[in-house]
RNA sequence: GCGGGUGUAGCUCAGUUGGUUAGAGCGCCAGUUUGUGGUACUGGAAGUCGCCGGUUCAAUCCCGGUCACUCGCCCCA
């Protein structure tokens, strides 16, 4: 490597970047917390186990994407791929069963070795909520609340639509899974390579092939709805009762499915047509037997998971840092006398930054560059007399202040 | 993992049908102003033409490989 640059699918953010991405986290905390959720820091890396299992061995994230390694004690750990079974395995470890429903927020970066595409990254950083201990289909009603109140206050709930089905209980889904199996097979020779392999791997992920034969197979496969039991029906039928009591709009997908083994009930997507292949922007479901699964206590649960770096492309929205003030000691006395009048400045909140080098010219250039609001000039005329040259960049004036009222003096102008 | 496109200054891009000193705009630096910005004018710095190898008298240009980005597939947030 004769550049350095970072490993790939990985990148450095800052700037822009950086403060969408965090404007994404700040509105998923504040809206999260107002339906009670709390924060669950969980390690970034884990026993390889507890993602192995759950996301099922022949998943293409367990079978070819984890990042794991053995480390030096010889113990077999992986990156974090996602956060579902993470927090759940949190929620196992710490005995959480007693107070239930649990509810969880998490957000971070998650490793997968994928080949890199807009919007899919090697680290990638996702917002989190899991809530554990309810089998109640208002439950995925709140959860779908949660996702919707967040994509609206980033701005982005008119450019995604809500794909929405039931996978069923567990019984539906195994009745599902073989009636899918049953007709594709029929259909063996006219499916494409990458769904003959489904057929063993995930038979029902072939639903969602782009391929063009296949989709004229699967406009005539069997749909869940004719393997719901009628439990599971009449709890996917709540869930969407409200969903219109709350006003989201959805798109009632028969043929969308999820990925990994644990869903079960609710999956749902929030999809973009602006992200061109990586349209999926937030998804998630019911995971009913999840906990049991990895040792825990029977527990159902339900949660999603939102792409921060698909988000923040689609809002683009983010706070402008802090104008600032910016002071100019001009010579040591004055470089002495700023760092007192920074500290009190900052103890007022204003942002303040000191600039010592160069002409005044060129720290005002800088200052403009930098959208500073204000600027502090003290030389040793303004020392004798005890006083500041407070000048206002927006305006341009500039007027004579005394040391004890710079605060005050900001304040006023600023108004 | 599979297929297509791209890679020239900090950024966005021209260009060379293979031939001496590779260009522009923006940005950056300096000056016009010994302590007063945004405009304007003048001047300047900055590129192993992604990297390695091959063909050739000669490669930034052609060929092969490689790395990275990008679009689609796969997968998925």
């Amino acid at each position: 490597m004769s550049k350095l640059q970072p490993a790939r699918g990985t990148r450095d953010i800052y700037g822009d970047d950086a403060r969408h991405m965090t404007m994404v986290v700040d509105t998923f905390k504040r809206v999260a917390a107002s339906y009670g959720f709390e924060e669950m820091v969980t390690p970034i890396f884990e026993f390889t186990e507890v993602y192995k299992r759950p996301l099922g061995e022949a998943s293409d994230i367990v079978s070819k994407e984890m990042y794991s390694f053995e480390d030096r004690g010889g113990e077999e750990i992986t990156l974090r791929p996602e956060f579902t079974a993470g927090v759940c395995r949190a929620f196992i470890s710490n005995g959480l069963q007693q107070n239930l429903p649990c509810r969880f927020m998490s957000h971070g970066p998650a490793f997968r070795y994928e080949r890199p595409q807009k919007g899919r990254y090697r680290q990638f950083h996702q917002i989190n909520a899991e809530l554990l201990g309810s089998d109640a289909p208002e439950s995925d009603v709140d959860m779908l609340s949660l996702a919707w109140r967040i994509l609206s206050e980033l701005g982005i709930s008119d450019d995604v639509v809500l794909h929405f089905n039931t996978l069923g209980d567990v019984q539906s889904r195994t009745q599902y899974r073989d009636a899918l199996v049953a007709y594709f097979s029929k259909h063996k020779d006219t499916l494409s390579e990458d769904s003959k392999r489904r057929l063993t791997t995930n038979p029902l992920r072939i639903l969602d092939s782009k391929d063009a034969s296949d989709k004229e197979i699967v406009a005539n496969a069997p749909l869940i709805s004719g393997s719901l039991t009628d439990e599971a029906r009449s709890f996917f039928d709540t869930v969407r009762r409200g969903l219109d009591v709350i006003g989201i709009p959805y798109h009632h997908d028969e043929r969308l499915v999820r990925g990994l083994d644990y869903y079960t009930h609710t999956a749902f997507e929030f999809v973009t047509s602006a992200l061109g292949a990586q349209g999926t922007v937030l998804a998630g479901g019911r995971y009913d037997g999840l906990i049991e699964q990895l040792g825990g206590p029977v527990t159902p649960g339900i949660g999603w998971a939102g792409g921060i770096e698909r988000l923040a492309m689609l809002s683009q929205a983010g706070a402008a840092p802090a104008r600032s003030v910016v002071m100019m000691p001009m010579g040591d006395a004055a470089t002495l006398k700023a760092f007192a009048l920074a500290e009190g400045l900052r103890r007022n909140n204003f942002t303040v930054t000191q600039d010592r080098s160069g002409n005044l010219k060129k720290r005002l250039n800088r200052a403009n560059k930098a959208s500073a609001r204000f600027a502090v000039v003290i030389g040793d005329n303004e020392l004798e007399n005890g006083v500041v040259a407070l000048k206002d960049l927006d305006t341009g004036t500039q007027q004579e202040i005394s040391f004890d009222r710079l605060a005050s003096a900001i304040q006023e102008s600023n108004k």
